[in-house]
DNA sequence: TTTTCACCTTGATATTTATCAAGAACATCG
DNA sequence: CGATGTTCTTGATAAATATCAAGGTGAAAA
């Protein structure tokens, strides 16, 4: 439990509470193990619930009706996920789907309201949060509408590399992963990773990605 | 001004409040004129505003460095619409443009937030309409990942024959506006128009669309 | 070591969508 | 009424992307 206290003072939004409100927190739930592959919450469900992600990785993704999957974002170890279902009571736009092994811990509405309830300014900052998935909601649409494929694999590396001292990563995703990420196909993704590589901007190899012209990616991005 | 607090009571949002809250908001603004296409705020400026429609119709619309222009819902008279601004104080994403003749009013951070606060479940309710907006970029995002140009136009046109009554609806849009809704160009919009109506599912013509088919607008959406 | 399996890679091809161009239909205004 | 400008329409063409198929590569398991 002490942990949970710990890492809760860590946490971007839990962070500012007072100690004692981290604990009363940390009584009220336990620790939800997860394996690579499990979902913490499904698509249509009613998911009235705070999410802390303690260890781990989780996608939030999208299926289609085809089968698809799009992964909109993912969750990292002291992030808080605030589940829609838990301010409109309808059902959830998307999965959340662990990635890896992971542990999290889960709050249902009814528990956590009350001490949120104690901090006004604390609904506040809950509509700071929400405007920031807002804005990474506008960033994945202005992508989907006017850049084509390679543009939005430009800003998914960029994202990889965001160390602008990092010049080499390992290629811990996937083509397939790759692709549920841009919209499309895990061939095209392919090809467009070696065309980059042909114009020298970067290099594949099975295990990592190694950068050798960033601004090559950005000026995609923003010509000019 | 009495004009105004009766509108503000029929509003989405402050028809809660108590109509004393109303009139004090009534007091602390003027109504603005927006002549059809001037903007209220531009993509890119702080703008930490509350923003009422009166008359007319507003467009929230992205501009691409290319110049394109995607629009991704419109405001109508008595919505309420919250700039992001106000809730983070970076830019904000997106422009609202005026598509009509329009009468808006404005209130800034500093003047609606007391107001805000007298009522601690209102910011429950700030955080509700917040997630009503992240569900419409949902259904945004599904659509460009997914569906073919045919799909969205065919939500389009189901959501501008939402009255289940309605068989002929004036075309307000033009091809071009209704091309920057579902991310294409009007021709494209032109000949899938025209395609339904080859396939018996609607009658174009250049006043009024009528719709025969309503059912095969939404097979093409979940098919079976 | 061999087998197995998931992942990557590449080619060929079909489909979708964008773009350019030109003419037709319509509304508005002088 | 004619002139003007916008919107619609259609054809031709190019570009982007998806899809199918087949083979290659490497890592882990047997």
């Amino acid at each position: 439990m002490d942990d949970l206290i710990k890492k809760l003072s860590k946490a971007e939004f839990f962070g500012n509470f007072p100690e004692s409100d981290r604990a009363a927190l940390a009584e009220l739930t336990t620790p939800r193990r997860l394996r690579s592959g499990e979902y913490s919450c499904y698509q249509g469900d009613i998911w009235p619930n705070v999410l802390f992600v303690s260890e781990g990785r989780l996608d939030w993704s999208m299926i289609s009706v085809a089968g698809k999957e799009h992964v909109l974002f993912s969750l990292s170890p002291y992030d808080v996920f605030f589940g829609h279902s838990i301010f409109d009571d309808k059902p959830m736009p998307a999965s959340l789907k662990a990635t890896e092994n992971s542990i999290v811990y889960r709050w249902d509405r009814k528990v956590i309201l009350p001490i949120l309830y104690r901090h006004p300014e604390t609904l506040w900052e809950i509509a700071g949060m929400l405007t920031g998935t807002m804005r990474k909601a506008r960033e994945i649409i202005y992508g989907l509408a006017f850049q084509p494929v390679a543009g939005r694999l430009a800003t998914l590396l960029l994202d990889q590399f965001s160390d602008p001292d990092d010049v080499s990563v390992e290629r811990d995703l996937t083509l397939n992963a790759i692709a549920s990420r841009v919209a499309s196909s895990p061939e095209v993704v392919c090809r467009i990773l070696h065309q980059f590589q042909s114009e020298g901007v970067l290099e594949v190899t099975r295990a990592t990605i190694t950068l050798h012209n960033r601004s090559a990616l950005k000026d995609m991005l923003e010509p000019e």
